[in-house]
DNA sequence: TCGTTCATGTAAGACGTTACATGATTGT
DNA sequence: ACAATCATGTAACGTCTTACATGAACGA
């Protein structure tokens, strides 16, 4: 449900092709809501069928470019001021901690270095990507730069916590 | 995959049910990776038809205790040393914000509001288990407060980034 | 002309959610 | 006797991943 309306989100900003929307996800959403190229397709064709959104032109090579339609935007606005988000935390780094206890304990440092280390890395990143964006008037970028904020907030934290862990790590037992 | 292995790291710290681990997921792993009783049943059945975990004791009310085998602790151990965990970060809450430009600035500040509010009944929830649970000896107890800590550490940091954001919100446009 | 990028689509299978269904045992 | 808890299971449906498939247009 929630990709439906990342892309009305991301539509609502301006008409698009699928293949724009692809694009601009990797960029802005992708980091809050993994989509693969197969997915969004087939959630624009229902999206089209359901009226949400319409093609409102033909380019070369069979593009077509999408653009919201009023009931999309209203969905959109209902989705967004009449609904609360689930707050669903999956973390598969984390799982892993709970049962550290079951591998030598130099490979669970190995696995807090490299959960300190590529947290880092993606902190970097996305300060690299927060440099790299046009932060311009649209609201789109202006909202996203929040989010990217909450993103390098994260990370940060993720690598701090990781090292904190590593001098905390329970005692081995005999 | 991940359940797979989150329910063999349970039974790698004793002999449980069903029913016991569908208990000790609430109060642990829930929290990194939610399942519901449903799944768990369906992959406890998979994982005794693998041999990776049997039944060795069964009680009243046709319940089935499972110890995990040794083929099933090196499965275990073999996908926390010799395989990457999956970074996804799909966050419904965050996938909103991008999208507060379209709806009036003033459900946009609730809505922030809102975050920061939830946050922070989380990260009391959070503390709260904390004391509430016997931080013995046990290795999945040990490592599992680590685990918990991120999670405090994380619920304190999303709040404060929706306090933040609320100062932060791009100016109104014309 | 030939490789890259643009551009869209389908299909199979894994994983996750919701709902339904059933019944035994325990404590009051 | 009755409610709550213990205890397990199945079915339908929706979502996500992986892989395959196809071909037009552009630039060197």
């Amino acid at each position: 449900m929630s990709l439906r309306y990342a892309l009305l989100g991301l539509l609502s900003d301006g008409p698009a092709s699928g293949y724009d929307l692809l694009r601009t996800f990797k960029l802005s959403l992708a980091n809050v809501w993994p989509a693969t190229q197969s997915q969004m397709y087939t959630e624009l064709t229902k999206l089209a069928g359901a009226e949400l959104i319409a093609v409102t032109d033909e380019g070369p090579r069979g593009r077509k470019e999408y653009t919201i339609t009023a009931a999309g935007l209203e969905d959109l606005r209902t989705w967004l001021t009449t609904t609360t988000p689930k707050e669903v935390h999956r973390d598969e780094t984390l799982l892993r901690i709970f049962f550290l206890g079951v591998i030598p304990p130099g490979l669970a440092r190995t696995y807090l270095t490299d959960i300190a280390e590529r947290a880092e890395r993606e902190h970097a990143n996305l300060r690299e990507l927060e440099q790299g964006i046009d932060w311009n008037e649209r609201d789109l970028s202006r909202y996203g730069h929040l989010a990217l904020e909450y993103g390098a907030r994260a990370t940060a934290l993720k690598a701090e916590w990781a090292r904190w862990a590593l001098e905390n790590l329970p005692p081995e037992q005999d």
